[in-house]
DNA sequence: GTATAAAGTGGCACTGAGTGCCATGTCAAC
DNA sequence: GTTGACATGGCACTCAGTGCCACTTTATAC
């Protein structure tokens, strides 16, 4: 039924106000409930848990990126489809209207914040596989999946941070930037070229 | 007190022991009070929380790896100060007694695992702050930091998962290995994406 | 329209996490 | 032995999350 999906974006339209007005920690389920028109025990029939309703985008989040790398180009290098993945998503993610709402209040309350992190662990599990199917054509192995897949995300990370902090408009941007960044750090020289160094750093 | 830090000490293995014996869901905070012989109430006063308890080892990794940022010789590129940092806290969790088994509960228990992922993200705000006084030296701007921290901890990551899952014992080729593939991911051109040769060692 | 199965809802009671409060116990100093 | 600082543990409370069950709604069959 459809009925369903409207009752849950109900109880999680409230829940996210209450957060933004009251707290997270503030905001009991009951309140939350009582908001949406609903009961505590019903609420439990749509979410899992207090905190899983800010793991709600990421649920998106991480199909987006699944997503992005599946309809890349075939010619596409890995690193191209890591930039165009990333770009996706982060596209993705700035055009949902409540993502700063929430991004607010993961910034502030850390049990929110963790809810949202554990669940982007999940999402890298899922990149990975997506990855592996990329790696069987442009070559690379699973390790190189597993890669691809923690460097999308933490250089996602990295990029949403940039463009939290600084009240960004164009995402675009700084995608762009953060990339530059990684390939400037791992491909070219930055700074002191001194390639090896003898070992025992202590 | 010196005795605080036992008791501390006794809590934390009794725990971890229930949780290998029971499982972390199935051991509740009476169980590990009484284990160690103290009190629920007590527990409190040593750790915030049950979930805090698999975090702990977190704190120690955290604090290695900010060391090995910042006791890297003058002369290191960024690079080679990733590398190296993740060289020397990955042999400092391998070193770790309790290391295999913690990753074992979290590997079973969800709810261990987001406990120690988001103190994993706590921990990078910190490497960001240390790799950032690096770069006032070798060049690169906050967002370098940035990325630094978030590259160092998936790379991390990933390195753990392979290490874990293949039994491995030697965790040094295992970083070698992770390092290379970014490296040879990329360090090329956006076209191509092949370039040097993964450096075995260790 | 009525009967009926199936599914959704909400109340109730329970366990367990985490906290505030306070009485008690311990240990050192005087 | 008294005093003060501090650690401890018990008690009671709130809130998250779950199992159970009665009730209501909806869909389907006759």
């Amino acid at each position: 039924m459809r009925k369903q999906q409207l009752v849950r974006d109900t109880i999680w339209d409230a829940a996210i106000q209450l957060f933004a007005e009251k707290g997270f920690d503030e905001t009991t389920v009951d309140d939350i409930a009582v908001a949406a028109g609903t009961s505590r025990r019903s609420f439990f029939r749509y979410f899992q848990s207090k905190s899983d309703l800010m793991a709600q985008d990421i649920v998106s989040y991480g199909a987006s990126l699944a997503d992005a790398i599946r309809r890349c180009p075939p010619g596409c290098s890995l690193p191209e489809v890591l930039r165009r993945t990333m770009l996706q998503a982060a596209q993705h993610s700035a055009a949902q209207p409540r993502t700063r709402q929430i991004m607010e209040i993961a910034a502030q309350y850390p049990a929110a914040r963790e809810a949202q992190i554990a669940r982007v662990a999940e999402v890298q599990e899922h990149l990975a596989a997506a990855y592996a199917e990329r790696c069987r054509v442009n070559g690379g192995n699973d390790l190189t999946a597993h890669v691809l897949a923690g460097l999308t995300l933490s250089l996602l990370s990295v990029t949403f941070r940039t463009w939290f902090t600084n009240g960004q408009n164009d995402i675009a941007s700084t995608v762009d930037q953060v990339f530059a960044t990684v390939q400037q750090l791992m491909g070219g020289r930055v700074g002191a070229g001194r390639r090896s160094v003898p070992r025992g750093g202590g």
